[in-house]
DNA sequence: GCAAGGTC
């Protein structure tokens, strides 16, 4: 830029107007500033004169609201039948101004046809370097003669009138520091954007209009508007809830042994914890307690005394406002944002869409701080926080730091006073300490002890317990899982979750808990079976690495495009095959996809397995729309059904990669023909028997793998399912077939995932719960309830229940454990995870267990001061004697304990002749 | 009617 001795005029322009209007206050120091309306009612624009590098220029600042432009695809791909959804991974896409934008775009032009210089004042983040170019196109399209710069400020400007000395200082430098845009760091939005749109559209459209017409989906009023939509941030947002609930819903209760201790003198009560925590093995700890019991004098053997602090929070964020309105208030996140805004609005809180929380050590909150002084005067804690300003007090510590700083906006924090407002909801009237009342301090007192020590304990007793699931996700565990795997942004996190609540996949209970839907569930199971990540965190996770190669200009933006949509794209048209496969369900109105995908894609299409139907179907009932024969293609048929004599019978895969022939008449008509388990690939031919009838019957050309077939088979083989081919039914007869034979479980797919994932859903049938099948094969999809799954499964595990839950009254459901003790054992628990209800059914003939902590519970009789007395005579002998050293929690004695060395009831095994023997 | 990201 050179210098000159005229008057230059510049155009500001900000992201958002409380930005303009600070830049405009701090450079003009508030001299000669003039404030006028543009176009646009929420973007003001504010003039003023001010010297750049020794130029004088005459400074207009006015602002957009975030981004100015929008990406679509063109026109005549908008509509949603207007092309296939495949062609969305390459049809034209433009970046236009929206309507609601065109205010703010016309005042752009206006002034910058008047102008010679446009300074870009966006948030300093890839979003702000991306909406800049958006504001450089919009002017220079209009006035290509201006010269374009862009400032760098990291000053926490916002909406508090009390600008910092650094906020000044930043301000002015980065004006005489002008700088040019940045495209790398545009480009990498433009990347992101575009994979969004491309990726979001062509997924929610196929499925929708897949699913949707095939299945009878129960979900809100209006099915024909139900869109079920795919994104990347919301479905991994889905994923999180729903493997959580698979953790829940697979978790078997395991019993474990603990030992407890207390000892009550003068100064209290001391709970004493076991070192080894608990033991699964009874035995094992019956022995030890055995010896504790014999010898119960304890010696205190190490004293540590340690102070324990309780800190403050760290200064507010966004997602920790959010969580905290969550856990305390039971507040939406999106209904926090919602008053947020509005409080931020008011000028009662500051910029409520922050990374930060820590304040900058140039931030005065102390001296003449405006943001305490404010406050004297609540009713509540106005006196906390005069003393906090009484140098005298002492009271004052600077708030700590979280480690988190967006260099654009300080923490949220009070900016205006206010004792309450008549406008506000109970929901705006949220504030922190003393003052903070929703933590409490916690702690006891506890008696002291010396080393060595000796005490006889108050009480010594064997409990047990059993292991119990994790809870389900609340908003504020969910907002966690968000933010640790980089799922949404701060100001988009909430946006995401609420669309899992609109779009019918996940509900949140009252203690703001996520349950997936069926629907959920279903989308999950079927993306997991197909072996896709799609619904892990792992693919954003992936595009942020990417956006973040392109903004240091170590990828192109191109070819990160292309690669991610290449990507993209073969998972969809695998997804499109599978759908291709099952045509005979389609709607008619997409039958041109249909042909396209098989003339496309041959052989590896009808090889392909069916997984999003497959899990859909498990959780809802076929819709009766017609399903035209006419439009399921000829060579996938094998032949007509004999049995009712109406349907087609198709070549199908089950989950577990077995192959049968079944009718398309399922579930009316159940005739299906399993093939051997050995198959590997099978394939239509058009080759058709002259045997079999009735016909025509097509035969098949199969794969076998070789070292499951005997060696003088061959493993290549053309065969009939027609009853003709001797050399398959020989096969069926060695190999088996893969009839409900599976005990595969819903492991997850990913290689990658935690082995508590993996081992959380160890082969319990999503369907009914039992172990050793998949929900595929589940036999309970063969009795006759097929039209109850779309009601929901547990009504399913009701029908099944013989016994009742003791602390609800709601019917148990019958599960296998699968742990390494009890392997195979059947149990009945209770469905809610608040009564924790379990109980053994080979128990049930002598009812002796219940509740979790009960059960079992073994208890000293003589725990106290008068088992001492026996000690020197050997607590063995007394517990033999009386019999009823151990008694259970119901006050039973408990009989029937002997020594698992060599069985004698006598002795317990730590003390056995024949041990070691 | 579709995504996610800004923002009012």
């Amino acid at each position: 830029m050179s210098g000159g001795r005229s008057s230059i005029r510049v155009l500001n322009v900000a992201e958002k107007p409380s930005v303009a209007k600070s830049v405009a206050t701090i450079l003009s120091g508030n001299q000669g500033l003039r404030v006028r309306d543009g176009r646009s009612r929420y973007n003001r624009i504010f003039e003023f004169p001010y010297t750049i590098n020794g130029q004088s220029t005459n400074m207009l600042v006015t602002s957009v609201t975030g981004h100015l432009m929008e990406l679509e695809f063109e026109d005549r791909f908008r509509k949603w039948h207007s092309c296939d959804p495949a062609q969305l991974f390459q049809a034209p896409v433009r970046k236009f101004v929206p309507s609601d934008k065109l205010d703010i775009k016309k005042t752009l032009e206006e002034e910058a046809r008047r102008c010679q210089w446009l300074v870009l004042w966006l948030d300093c983040d890839r979003e702000g370097e991306n909406i800049a170019f958006e504001v450089v196109q919009v002017c220079t399209a209009v006035n290509p003669h201006l010269t374009v710069r862009r400032a760098h400020f990291s000053a926490l400007i916002d909406s508090n009138p009390h600008f910092s000395e650094q906020a000044l200082i930043d301000i002015h430098e980065a004006a005489q520091n002008l700088v040019p845009p940045n495209k790398f760091f545009a480009d990498a939005v433009d990347a992101r954007q575009e994979i969004d749109l491309r990726i979001g559209a062509s997924f929610t459209r196929f499925q929708t209009m897949l699913l949707r017409d095939a299945f009878v989906i129960d979900a809100g009023n209006d099915e024909r508007n139900l869109v079920l939509s795919y994104g990347p941030c919301q479905f991994p947002t889905l994923g999180f809830v729903v493997e959580r609930y698979w953790e829940v819903q697979s978790h078997e209760p395991e019993e474990f042994w603990v030992i407890n201790c207390s000892h009550k003198s003068d100064e209290g009560i001391s709970t004493f914890n076991w070192m080894r925590g608990h033991l699964f093995d009874y035995t094992c700890t019956v022995v030890i307690y055995e010896m504790c019991v014999q010898e119960p004098t304890a010696t205190v053997t190490n004293v540590r005394k340690q102070e324990k602090l309780k800190y403050p929070p760290h200064p507010l964020n966004t997602i920790e406002l959010e969580k905290r309105a969550s856990r305390y208030f039971r507040m939406s996140s999106e209904h926090t944002m919602k008053v947020a805004e509005d409080l931020y609005q008011a000028g009662f809180i500051s910029y409520p869409r922050t990374e930060t929380d820590s304040f900058s050590q140039r931030t005065n909150l102390h001296v003449g701080a405006a943001i305490v002084e404010e406050q004297q005067g609540h009713p509540v804690w106005g006196s906390y926080a005069q003393r906090l300003l009484d140098p005298g007090a002492g009271i004052w510590r600077n708030p700590s730091n979280g480690g988190h700083d967006d260099k654009a906006h300080p923490p949220i924090h009070p900016t205006k006073f206010s004792a309450g407002e008549r406008s506000w909801s109970q929901d705006h009237l949220k504030n922190y300490l003393d003052v903070y009342c929703f933590e409490s301090w916690g702690g006891s007192l506890i008696p002291s002890y010396v080393l060595g020590q000796q005490f006889v304990p108050t009480s010594l007793t064997l409990d047990s317990g059993v292991t119990r699931p994790p809870p389900l996700l609340s908003e504020a565990d969910l907002l966690s899982c968000m933010d640790k795997e980089g799922i949404g942004t701060d100001a988009t996190m909430h946006d995401h979750i609420k669309k899992l609540l609109d779009r019918f996949y996940a509900t949140k209970d009252a203690n703001t808990r996520f349950s997936p839907t069926n629907l959920g569930e279903a989308l999950v199971m079927g993306y997991d079976d197909m072996g896709y990540q799609l619904w892990k965190p792992y693919l954003r996770a992936v595009m942020e690495r990417d956006m973040k190669a392109v903004s240091e200009g170590a990828k192109s933006k191109d070819e990160v495009l292309e690669t991610c949509l290449h990507q993209m794209k073969s998972c969809f048209l695998d997804l499109y095959d599978q759908y291709a496969y099952y045509s005979m369900w389609k709607p008619t109105t997409v039958v041109s996809y249909v042909f396209w995908a098989v003339g496309n894609l041959g052989d590896k299409a009808r090889l392909n397995k069916v997984k999003l139907l497959q899990a859909m179907e498990i959780f809802f009932e076929r819709s009766n729309r017609p399903a035209g024969e006419e439009q399921h293609t000829s060579r996938e048929v094998i032949r007509p059904c004999g049995l009712c004599q109406e349907s087609n019978m198709v070549l199908k895969q089950n989950r577990d990669g077995n192959f049968m022939v079944g009718c398309l008449g399922y579930p009316q008509c159940r005739n299906v023909v399993w093939l051997p388990g050995s198959v590997s690939e099978a394939a239509v031919t058009t080759n058709i028997c002259n045997s079999c009838t009735p016909g025509p019957v097509y035969l098949i050309q199969f794969k076998f793998r070789r070292l499951e077939i005997p060696p003088d088979y061959n493993a290549s083989h053309l065969g009939c399912i027609g009853g003709c081919d001797e050399i398959l039914k020989q096969l069926i007869e060695i190999c088996g077939t893969g009839n409900r034979t599976s005990a595969r479980g819903r492991v997850p797919t990913a290689s990658s995932g935690s082995a508590q994932q993996s081992n959380s859903r160890q082969g319990a049938c999503i369907y009914c719960h039992q172990g050793g099948h998949s929900s595929t094969d589940c036999p309970s999809q063969f009795s006759g309830h097929l039209g109850a799954r779309s009601r929901g499964r547990n009504v399913q595990q009701s029908d099944e229940s013989t016994i009742s839950c003791d602390i609800c009254g709601a019917p148990c459901a019958l599960r296998t454990a699968n742990t390494a003790n009890n392997r195979g054992r059947k149990f009945y628990s209770c469905q809610s995870q608040e009564c924790n209800f379990f109980v053994w059914e080979d128990s049930l003939n002598n009812r002796s267990v219940g509740r979790s902590g009960q059960r079992s519970t073994m208890r000293a009789s003589a725990s106290n001061s008068r088992q001492g007395s026996d000690r020197g005579r050997g607590g063995r002998g007394a517990a033999r004697g009386a019999g009823v050293t151990f008694v259970s929690a119901t006050g039973d004695p408990v009989s029937g304990r002997r020594c698992f060395v060599c069985g004698d009831p006598s002795h317990f095994a730590n003390n056995c002749p024949n041990r070691g023997n």
